[in-house]
DNA sequence: TAGTGGTCTAGACCACACA
DNA sequence: GTGTGGTCTAGACCACTAC
């Protein structure tokens, strides 16, 4: 109780901060001072619980929010431990090429967290299941707002589509959750037989006979929905980066709506608009 | 009480799935049936607790899990809402050029909501300040991780950075949060003057004397901390996306760190790969 | 004023990890 | 077994919104 008047006295505080939220603030201040490094366990609820003079749940809500906002790291029956700054698979692209990331996403995980960029590595981690693309399975395309959004994409009713999805694992985990739409099917069995593996993108080609270009990619953000909360083995509303785009024939017909959920923690993209510079110029001061 | 038992019966369903979760799973039924549809208010937490015969802790454990989903959106005072489908502005870009997205996230917001959900008219949560982007502050360049990200970037000590914040307001509401660093300072005191509106990336390019480039650009996905909720007016852990990297002078020396979060409710990027098709050609049916 | 969601408490039991 | 976090309950009070 005495330890948290104080923290209604900060500037920024609107007048009716909720304690759980001046409990969150004090835990970052400390991880910010040091008090807490990363790795290091905080103290446990009934512990912190005890210190602040606060129900358990309070704590438990401010400990919450620490975690959605990737300050700290819950293991359950273990304790609650100090991130590390992130680590992200940079996936580079030349945005002049037509070819974009076609497997970029099986990059190399980040092996040793160097300080460097260099993201070469040692596969970590990997498990029974190997690395690669898998079929989760082959839905029926309902009315479902993803399947209205492929439709107009591709110009063709929600009836004629046929779908596919997929998880990307990496190093042990699923990173990534895609769902694949074509204006034809019905899709060969084999081809959308759960657990198989493969380069969906390839495949479909493959299947239709045809070669895929990119049209159009867009990047966004949302927060996990429970079914992929589900497959990524993530909590739901867990951050993730949504690249989605159509590819099309080379004469400029759709033929293939992709949408990809990407662990946010886990990767980005980065698009280079200059030549590699051999010789890395001193940066500029005026 | 008998309506929850036969939610443990999923498939899917791990064995010990928790009540909250399939309460959360049996609501999001109901909206995907259109028992709930897009714009209607669910049965309030009493009620719910009530229908379910659980807590109405329980009751809202599961409601935050959809509203982390972005399945519902929870007012205070008013009542819980199915969400319709996300409509996002769509910011172009050629890829192929050097000048990507200048000014772009000033891109105007969808009008008229085509949905039935009023937004317009009062402007709730927007205020007296208009559009545009506006000087949040002047950050000491502390140790931080993204302090020490600039650095690495610009590839000079943290100590020889000026940093500041700004936040880009659309249709009254906070869109964005940026922080630029420079390798060099102090920066001139009117241009970090908190309110202070203005284009940033202009403005320090002014400063300094220089013609700004793009070197590169990376997009992410992570979850809002609890400085930028507060800035953006969302709960911490929000999915927002990141779109950062470096500019530099005309021969190649690196010059501004830029990192801006973008609610990810509000944008997505798009990339175009393939000239305007002014004919539309029909989607590819093999 | 009535009804909504937001916060907080006290206490209980459970699942999990680890020694 | 011990301690950790995860779930659930019952009850209370508060803040906000709309009428």
């Amino acid at each position: 109780m005495p330890g948290l008047r104080r923290i209604g006295r900060v500037a920024t505080n609107p007048p009716n901060t909720p304690l759980y939220r001046r409990l969150a603030r004090q835990l970052q201040e400390r991880i910010d001072a040091g008090a807490y490094p990363a790795g290091a366990r905080l103290p446990s609820e009934p512990e912190l619980s005890a210190e602040f003079g606060v129900n358990r749940l309070t704590v438990r809500q401010a400990v919450a929010e620490l975690e959605r906002a990737a300050v700290v790291e819950i293991r359950r029956g273990v304790g609650t431990f100090v991130r590390p700054p992130a680590v992200r698979v940079s996936i580079t692209v030349d945005p002049r090429s037509q070819r974009f990331d076609l497997g970029s996403v099986h990059a190399a995980l980040p092996g040793a967290d160097d300080r460097g960029d260099d993201d070469r590595g040692d596969d970590r981690g990997g498990d029974d299941r190997g690395d690669g693309e898998f079929v989760v399975g082959a839905p029926p395309v309902a009315g479902s707002a993803e399947d209205e959004e492929a439709a107009r994409q591709l110009g063709r009713p929600v009836a004629e589509l046929s779908r596919v999805d997929t998880v990307i694992r990496l190093g042990g985990r699923a990173r990534a959750a895609c769902s694949y739409w074509v204006p034809f099917g019905p899709l060969p069995a084999e081809l959308v037989r759960p657990g198989r593996p493969g380069n969906l993108v390839l495949d479909l080609a493959r299947a239709a006979g045809v070669e895929l270009e990119y049209d159009w990619r867009a990047f966004g953000a949302i927060g996990a929905d429970l079914a992929d909360a589900e497959l990524l083995g993530v909590p739901a509303g867990t951050p993730l980066l949504v690249r989605e785009g159509v590819s099309c024939t080379p004469d400029g017909a759709p033929a293939l709506y992709v949408r990809r959920r990407i662990d946010g923690s886990s990767a980005r993209f980065v698009l280079h608009f200059r030549e590699p510079r051999p010789d890395a110029p001193q940066p500029f001061v005026p």
